[in-house]
DNA sequence: TTGTAGGCGTTATCAA
DNA sequence: TTGATAACGCCTACAA
């Protein structure tokens, strides 16, 4: 006795199934008097149109597929909380497939969604081009979030990494600080590389006269921890520690504090991201809306599924610079 | 030119569908030479199945609707990486619909599920029970979770708020507090109201001739500082703050410490949940593993799909106190 | 305005 | 071991 289908409504309401799809579709080609009949067989019998099937027929299922990396923390919620948002506004269901670091995973993850969404959104910030490309179902319209590389093939939307770092730099020298040094994320993701080639030729423009110093990291506050104590036993210079993401300049902080340091007075240390505990250690960093990257890339697609263009190849995001206290200026530079 | 389908896969291969659908779901019933063919055509034209048709003629979608409210940051996320890892575990993609606080979308967010779903993850801690049983799809399984009410008809996951708000009695009670306050959550959460039961009882029962005083909140930050605020002026003597969540718990802290008292020597403080700022402002609290919570639910879920049973009809979920710095024992209080 | 029938892509039953 | 063919639940020409 599993649900009523919409054969049932058309035998209770006396009419063909023709009928009760038309009017429940909302057709104008059904007589008054004929559709209240099926509207009340459907109400009786609690009929709920079967998607599945719906979309067999339709060849439109009416959701999107989302292929996130294993994020962290509020990164992971806001993302889909702005995809969900967007989407549930235009009209699409979310299914969503993680996907671990493996190319082959993710391929398996991206075949499983082949007739049940009407396009994909994927995050894959550590996949090669190819790989994706590949694993792609390539008749599946897809809007990708800051991928690798350029890909001519599929619209993509991507956070300005590099204009973020540039900022930075900008902000700290102007705050005074003359010895910058980058921690930065783990080695193969995009976004660590390009704020790490930001904060290279930023200040290679900017200040060419001082030594680009990069100290590796991933992204965890424990690098940071490692990074600062790095910083401390060292004798190379440095007043300026910008981490590519907030997590590590957390774990910085910690460890600054722990050897007795003052920030801003011994070291400005600065993060990227904006995560919600930034604010409250008044961190400078740099603001991620990825909320917002998430409904526009919602967007992007579903503009795509309703034949509305492409629109353009990359979208660049630029995030904005927040500065808080671990960046203030030095005594007696006017610009903070 | 749409995707390949099975038959095209049937005649590159020259043979049935059927052969085609028995060697690629590994049936036995395929000669070796046959399927190896089969297989071949598959790959040459990048076939891969429509999982719609395919569930459609299963009747079995191997999707799970995951209706969620809306839920601040790590909490959303939380959950739904609990769920997500289990639900891949056992072979199932999550289908994602926000609820917004209407119970009228709460239908319509349900009803779209139909067909594409195999079951149902529900929480809704704020949409009455008789509305909540009435807008589930009577053949759908579901698995509740934070349901308000005894949910006799599903069986339902519950984070046992009472035997946490008791738990953080007695701590504050063991450390030498003497006048407790809490600050409860929004009227028409369940969580909330069994927190303040919690608390109730356990005065009630630890120190009977202690006033309960309950001031009113919202879970979020201002109505901590709100609620700070109020004791500061009252004359009623308080040593002792508990929120009913820790973002109130926080407002608090900034409440007191703007108005010069230290913590926990003027006011000892604590929250519920264990958000990452908990810890680091050093702010005691209880635990909430809400992605074991989420994960469970899914296998709870998979278990009834596959019909090992529905279990436990309430499974209560025990959260684990944190004591930290803001309700250390008073001095000459030996347990902490 | 209404009904009949074919098709969407699979799986499963039944013969061969 | 294989192949026709009827479902699955819905939509939509086409006919009436």
């Amino acid at each position: 006795m599993g649900e009523a289908t919409i054969r049932d409504v058309a035998r209770r309401a006396e009419v063909s199934v023709a009928s009760v799809s038309r009017a429940l579709n909302g057709l104008n080609n059904v007589r008054g008097e004929t559709r209240e009949r099926i509207l009340a067989a459907a109400a009786e019998l609690g009929y709920v149109p079967h998607a599945g099937a719906r979309s067999l027929s339709l060849a439109r299922a009416h959701a999107i597929g989302v292929v996130l990396p294993d994020l962290h923390g509020e990164f992971f919620s806001e993302c889909v909380r702005g995809m969900d948002r967007e989407a549930s506004r235009r009209g699409y269901l979310l299914l969503l497939s993680n996907m671990h670091d493996d190319s082959e995973q993710a391929a398996v993850a991206l075949r499983a969604m082949r007739g049940r969404v009407d396009g994909l959104l994927v995050m894959a910030p550590h996949i090669p081009p190819e790989s994706l490309e590949r694993a792609l179902p390539a008749a599946l319209p897809a809007v990708l979030i800051n991928a690798p590389g350029d890909f001519a093939s599929r619209p993509s939307l991507r956070l300005d990494n590099r204009a973020g770092a540039r900022a930075m730099v900008e902000h700290l020298l102007a705050g005074g600080y003359r010895h910058l040094v980058h921690i930065a994320g783990p080695e193969g993701n995009v976004d660590a590389q390009e704020r790490a080639r930001g904060f290279r030729d930023a200040l290679a423009e900017l200040a060419p006269d001082m030594p680009v110093r990069i100290i590796a990291g991933d992204f965890n506050e424990e690098a940071g921890e490692a990074a600062a104590r790095q910083i401390l036993a060292s004798d190379q210079p440095c007043d300026a520690i910008f981490a590519a993401n907030d997590m590590m300049a957390i774990g910085c902080l910690h460890a600054l504090r722990q050897a007795g340091k003052r920030v801003p007075e011994d070291f400005a240390v600065a993060g990227f991201d904006d995560v919600p505990l930034a604010r409250y250690l008044a961190l400078t960093t740099i603001q991620v809306r990825i909320a917002e990257i998430g409904a526009r890339a919602v967007s992007r697609l579903v503009d795509m599924l309703e034949g509305k263009g492409p629109g353009a190849p990359v979208e660049l995001h630029q995030p904005e610079l927040i500065a808080r206290a671990t960046t203030a200026a030095r005594p007696g530079v006017a610009n903070g």
